[in-house]
DNA sequence: TAAAAATACTCCATAGGTATTTTAT
DNA sequence: ATAAAATACCTATGGAGTATTTTTA
């Protein structure tokens, strides 16, 4: 089960359209077709009603739309968080030292530093 | 992303052991291995820390331990709530008919509840 | 008839396996 | 020396694409 073939999912289940979701998503429609319909097989349960009129949602489907949001959540969260803590990690210092100091007094400082955050620009 | 491989870190992270992980979910030690490495690159940061001792999870590890908890607990909730639902959809109704009323008067009602119902077993 | 979904097919990436090697206690 | 992780490799599945057909407003 790939996140992003929730994702495939909940967009499809927005627009009701797997065409327009195809564009969103910058997929080819066929894709999102055959991710629906492994998406069935793996859940076991048909998400919408094909035939008749518009595309809809069936009760299953209407079930795992509000659970895969969760899910989606959940990991744009992991995401979010990982970044944060990469960025936070893989920044840039600059250190102005004045010719008269000497830049000798901190480079044992800086030496220790960089072992213990190697990503950290000094 | 697939789900399947937040589980096996997870599970690598609690035995804080890839062979371990590998027993518990029944797939071979090497597939864990790759997964993980994988799981890493996708998520562009290492989740262990593999040189010296026993294994550890990094900074980064931790956080996305957090995080995948709980969109495995979504996702389980997923799959939930859809069994229970299908449960309810996908029983069997057992009808005892008298000979003397005969099953004809039935058939009409009988044929059009299983268009609806197609995986209830009368 | 036009637009959307499904199907057929091709290709390539990768998940998982077995066998083996490397590494660290 | 032993146990665990990594690597090499192989196979099969399936994800995504293009081209085409079927279906339905």
């Amino acid at each position: 089960m790939d996140i992003r073939h929730l994702e495939y999912f909940a967009e499809v289940a927005q627009h009701l359209s797997f065409t327009k979701a195809s564009h969103t998503l910058h997929v080819t429609q066929p894709s999102i077709s055959k991710a629906i319909k492994n998406l069935e097989g793996e859940l076991g349960v048909p998400l919408f009603y094909r035939s008749s009129k518009q595309l809809e949602l069936t009760d299953a489907g209407k079930a795992v739309l509000i659970n895969a949001k969760k899910v989606l959540d959940a990991f744009q969260n992991l995401t979010l968080e990982l970044t944060d803590l990469m960025e936070l990690k893989g920044g840039e210092i600059k250190i102005g030292i004045p010719p008269i100091v000497g830049a000798a007094f901190f480079s044992k400082l800086i030496s220790q530093y960089k072992e213990k955050f190697p990503l950290i620009e000094i």
